[in-house]
DNA sequence: GCCAACGTTGGC
DNA sequence: GCCAACGTTGGC
């Protein structure tokens, strides 16, 4: 029962990051291999952080703004939403952060070409027009699709 | 570097 | 509360 009500109540996400600044490589070298998610200035992108995230959520690390963008592994979120540490201090706090773990590299970016080529991603969040959100869910089965991409269940 | 798309700000 | 101006994001 126990299982089956985690299975349930899983969520996937898609966190967005420009490798520049910090990529799936800098996630690797930090100790345990975690690291804060901190630096969210979006109160949607804020919003899910702080009353959607949680704890064992897995989540696709996605490359931005660089040569080869798109999807480059996976990461799970060891610490729920909790107040950033990277915010000027004052008396409302609005923003929030989230700690993640690396769980696996992908052996190659799946880009956002092949992404935008399937049919079943179709509404994946991550490829609408104008998306901005450096936040955003994945479905069960956009989950699984990705994962067929590379080969890997 | 360009530009579309979106969020935020601030005058009214 | 409207909306123009501005800033930011991010693919190309």
């Amino acid at each position: 029962m126990a299982s089956l009500r985690k299975h349930i109540t899983m969520q996937y996400w898609l966190l967005k990051s420009e490798p520049d600044v910090f990529g799936i490589h800098d996630l690797a070298k930090k100790p345990k291999q975690v690291a804060v998610w901190d630096g969210v200035r979006n109160y949607q992108a804020r919003n899910m952080l702080r009353d959607l995230f949680k704890k064992n959520d897995l989540a696709f690390f996605y490359h931005s703004s660089c040569e080869q963008p798109g999807i480059v592994g996976v990461v799970k979120i060891v610490k729920a939403g909790y107040p950033d540490p990277t915010q000027i201090k004052n008396d409302k706090l609005p923003w929030y952060a989230v700690d993640v773990k690396l769980v696996k590299k992908f052996p190659r970016v799946i880009t956002l070409i092949e992404l935008r080529a399937q049919r079943s991603l179709e509404n994946m969040v991550v490829l609408r027009k104008g998306n901005r959100l450096s936040v955003m869910p994945v479905t069960a089965s956009e989950w699984q699709v990705v994962h067929h991409l590379i080969g890997e269940n």
